[in-house]
DNA sequence: CTGGCTAAACTTTTT
DNA sequence: GTTTAGCCAG
């Protein structure tokens, strides 16, 4: 039947989900569905493939709310769903994917709908939001004026409470049971940062801004007042969500408030990828989704993986079949292939990256493109030695995950400028301007934006503050300027930018004198990008929840049809797919963490994360354990390198599912140049059956 | 009160 | 190697 020819390339699992609930011509809310979608087992184009059909049988495109766990993965949904209505229905009658309106992520939907409901809970609309960064400054303003920075023993820093306070949000637990669960070292401070959360609040309140997790938790206590629930409910037929394994108890809140008997609820995920507990990210939410109605959601389970072959499928199945807890069954597929994933000795990190650069170019040499091929690592600052051994072959690479363009700090002045002007009563984006002029410090910072706090018209007031003592009177006229210039928004958008950095510029060249200019192109780099905004308020909000998440070798990101090798963190790669997967340092300290085997739930945690790796790989994967590899600076403990050994994920008993070897393979004239008989024994045997394979 | 200095502590993953 | 608290001169 020509209407149903897109669900003929699915499996009859993948589209008992599709179909769930749809009768043809007709799509009304239907009863609860989790899929449980194994990795590569086709989840996302399942997915697409339900919104497509939604809407093909009458689903109205902008009363479908699509919760992805990232931007990237809702700018692909809609293109796929766009891609399938287009064959279906042929050029003219396809849903553009702009039509699908409410696609994102869980903040970005909260922010949306929050300034959109301001009004009913007492919120005003012009709030700004603060990334992590910004809320750690100010939960450190609020430390600081409480005075615990000077305690007689050491208070917790900045970030940990911030996490603490961040946890308790959500996962919906008291800070006692907090500090008991994950922050044991705490326990003593718990009166003292009840104070302080208390404190963090008001002020947030005071100035008009939000932090991460208001955006849920505003949301979350839209949805506990009836009245406000079912005004947000009912603006949606159908609400899917992908990845629900790495949602928290708060996103689950809102889940369930928004659909209370569940009709019109599809969610989507696998147990055995949870990777994000560290956010408060909790499995229960997936395992304990059917019970929540009555009578309990369907399940249906995608176990077939279209994506790696079975000798990679095989041991990936074996790494988390040592799970101590499993709810899912292992993956099967069909891809029959000899080679088996490597499990590659090198010596040290410097062979390692050696090793990849060869391996890569030896794969470009026999046709695969460097985009299919992916480099993936349990911590950001693991690619460095192999940053610069790609830098040295000239072979370009993308790197997603780790330090972000925003974090510098000259492009974070810049945006201190506009959010400071978007929100005059923003105290951390004040107290990081002001301070740039000479002769400003905490002190006098404070007291200038004191001053505005009270006033229903703060630039004025900054206006007619008289210029501080110990401050040049042309510099704070300039400030002054420069603030009220960009507020009044004469200029327009983003022409406005260009007077932020016309103030700017003297700062820029005073406080980093030694590589100005490529900080000054950064802030040209950011025009741009805020060109491709309507408005100030739309580049602040969606650049703080959704920043460039790539940086690359080069000044400015890479053109679509460049070819540029992929770098990764194993978490960034969540939900990605490559030819070839090398994943670096596969050792006992850095998978597991070694900050991550306190307890056995993250241990566990750490063991999904090399799942995940692992299964990334269509063709070839290679795990690469160095011997040893360089510690930073712990000079107390004498050596400088530690050591390794292969990851406790993959004991003896898992061996045989790869192929091991090492790297760089011994010559034979090396061991004669040593002199001394070389203490190295090799297997004559093993070698000659070697050569018949 | 600011800004430059020293000593000591901390060091993952991200919306 | 980076961030933070505390000290001191101007």
């Amino acid at each position: 039947m020509a209407a149903h020819a897109h669900l003929e390339t699915l499996n009859a699992e993948q589209r008992r989900a599709v179909e769930h609930g749809i009768v043809p011509g007709h799509a009304p809310p239907a009863p609860p569905l989790l899929v449980i979608a194994g990795a590569g087992s086709g989840k996302t184009n399942t997915l697409a493939h339900r919104v497509a059909h939604l809407i093909l049988n009458g689903a109205d495109p902008r009363r479908i709310l699509l919760m992805t766990f990232s931007r990237r993965a809702s700018v692909e949904m809609g293109r796929r769903v766009e891609r399938i209505t287009r064959n279906v229905l042929g050029g003219k009658g396809a849903v553009a994917s702009d039509a699908l309106a409410w696609a994102g992520t869980f903040h970005g939907i909260g922010a949306r709908l929050l300034r959109e409901h301001a009004e009913q809970i007492g919120l005003d609309p012009a709030f700004t939001i603060h990334d992590r960064e910004d809320s750690a400054d100010l939960m450190n303003l609020v430390r600081h004026n409480l005075g615990f920075s000077k305690t007689e023993t050491r208070f917790p820093t900045k970030g940990t409470c911030l996490a603490i306070y961040s946890r308790c949000v959500n996962a919906e637990m008291a800070v006692d049971d907090v500090l008991a669960t994950s922050f044991k070292w705490c326990a003593n401070w718990g009166q003292a940062l009840k104070e302080l959360f208390a404190a963090y609040v008001e002020a947030k309140q005071r100035q008009n801004v939000l932090d991460y997790d208001d955006l849920l938790l505003y949301w979350a206590q839209m949805m506990a007042e009836a009245a406000i629930a079912d005004d947000i409910g009912a603006r949606f037929d159908h609400v899917l969500v992908d990845e629900y394994q790495d949602t928290n108890r708060l996103q689950a809140s809102i889940l369930l408030g928004l659909k209370r008997d569940g009709h019109g609820l599809t969610v989507v995920g696998d147990d055995a990828q949870a990777i994000y507990s560290f956010r408060a990210a909790t499995v229960r939410n997936i395992l304990d989704f059917p019970r929540h109605f009555d009578p309990p959601a369907e399940i249906i389970t995608l176990d077939r993986n279209y994506r790696s072959t079975q000798p990679v499928l095989a041991a990936a199945n074996a790494v988390i079949d040592l799970a101590t807890e499993r709810f899912t069954k292992n993956l099967w597929t069909d891809r029959e292939a000899a080679e088996r994933p490597r499990l590659i000795a090198v010596r040290d990190e410097t062979d390692q990256a050696r090793y990849i650069v060869e391996r890569v170019l030896e794969n470009r040499e026999a046709g695969a493109r460097l985009k299919h091929q992916a480099v993936l690592f349990r911590a950001s600052h693991h690619s460095g030695p192999l940053e610069v051994e790609l830098a040295r072959h000239n072979i370009p690479f993308v790197k997603f995950g780790g330090l972000k363009f925003l974090d510098a700090a000259h492009v974070k002045d810049l945006l201190a400028l506009l959010r400071f002007a978007e929100n005059p009563r923003d105290r951390v984006a004040g107290f990081r301007l002001l301070q740039l002029l000479q002769g400003v410090g905490p002190t006098t910072a404070q007291r200038v934006l004191d001053a505005m706090l009270e006033s229903p018209a703060p630039i004025e007031v900054l206006s007619h503050v008289p210029t501080p003592a110990r401050v040049l009177d042309a510099e704070w006229r300039s400030f002054v300027d420069a603030i009220a210039t960009v507020h009044a928004g004469d200029a327009g958008w983003p022409a406005e930018i260009a007077s932020a950095r016309t103030w700017y510029d003297p700062h820029l060249e005073r406080l980093h004198e030694e590589d100005a200019a490529p900080r000054r192109a950064d802030l040209v780099q950011l025009e741009q990008i805020a060109s491709g905004y309507p408005s100030r308020q739309r580049f602040l909000t969606e650049l703080t929840l959704d920043p460039p998440d790539a940086t690359s070798d080069e000044s400015g990101p890479p053109t679509k049809d460049e070819d540029y090798l992929i770098l990764s963190t194993i978490h960034s790669a969540k939900g990605q797919e490559w030819k070839s997967v090398f994943v670096l340092n596969v050792v006992d300290g850095c998978i597991p963490s070694d900050l991550g085997v306190g307890t056995t739930a993250e241990l566990e945690e750490e063991r999904r994360l090399l799942y995940v790796a692992m299964t990334r790989a269509k063709d070839d994967l290679h795990l690469i354990v160095p011997q040893r590899f360089f510690t930073h600076g712990q000079a107390s403990n004498g050596d400088r390198h530690v050591y390794a050994s292969r990851t406790r994920f993959i004991p003896n008993a898992l061996v045989k599912h790869f192929e091991s070897t090492s790297w760089p393979v011994a010559t034979p004239g090396a061991s004669r140049t040593a002199g001394a008989k070389s203490s190295v024994r090799i297997n004559v045997g093993a070698k000659m059956r070697e050569m018949w394979r």
